[in-house]
DNA sequence: CTGATTGCAAATGCTTTGCATACAA
DNA sequence: TTGTATGCAAAGCATTTGCAATCAG
């Protein structure tokens, strides 16, 4: 595997050991070519069934929390009970279909104004979630 | 309490029986001048502490989400591990500030352009919450 | 070696459910 | 009376934690 190296480099950029339960992590999230939506439960079922390896879930966890922090993956606030990442950590928008919590990328939907935040604080970041149904 | 038949009234329109216990939850979220935003624990200590009566966790969940099917509530989609809920029940945004996780009403943003959804889908309605951090 | 990481199982916290009891109409 | 609502405790889930065993450097 080529990737392999690349995702070792990266994993020790971030101060992130490169062990074996990671590499195949990363794998998992990086080398499919276009970038995906998953809950920690998805990732945990494709690492297990596509690449033959089961991970600890508390592992899972860690690690998806890890790469979050370091900028790998982007988790999407969406009106479910479980935590939704995003393998594409790029600026973008969200359609979100509750009935079967179907997520589609958009290009990133701009504001007409953007409010003044209150006194003390700054702007992190703006979520936008375009809530479809089917008709 | 004038406000009482006002309830019994609305709870009625929509089918549902006005009981002790919902009036009391009527009480506590809508005779406030102000509306305001709150978890389900955070209604049933209000309850409890404010109005003097201990209401069954499992009866707060099944009238809040009553309330909500009905439009007496609105449900704010946050990053956070709880469910929030706003009185205010008008079309707005929010700043969170996920810190201290504090909600602000503003007036509702509105989108430069809002994209075409996909095929056979409509849009519901759209969230926009603006994160900010204190400085 | 030595601290970082893993994995398991237990614990936690929010929410839902089942079911007997109480209540509104 | 009769279906609706309540309350309790138990169950369900997603997530986190504690800690001993394992691993990377």
């Amino acid at each position: 595997m080529n990737n392999l190296n690349i995702y070792k480099e990266k994993l020790r950029e971030s101060g992130l050991r490169p062990t074996r339960q990671r590499l195949k992590i990363c794998e998992a999230l990086f080398s499919p070519k276009e970038t995906f939506h998953f809950t920690i439960n998805d990732l945990s079922k494709i690492i297990e069934e596509k690449l033959d390896e089961k991970i600890s879930l508390a592992t899972v966890y860690n690690t998806v929390h890890a790469f979050k922090k370091n900028g790998y993956l982007k988790e999407i606030v969406i009106a479910t009970d479980k935590s939704y990442f995003d393998t594409n950590t790029g600026t973008h928008s969200h359609f979100f279909d509750i009935k079967n919590k179907e997520l589609i990328d958009i290009n990133q939907v701009d504001l007409k104004d953007i409010p003044n935040p209150p006194t003390g604080k700054k702007i992190k970041n703006i979520d936008v979630i375009i809530n479809v149904e089917s008709e």
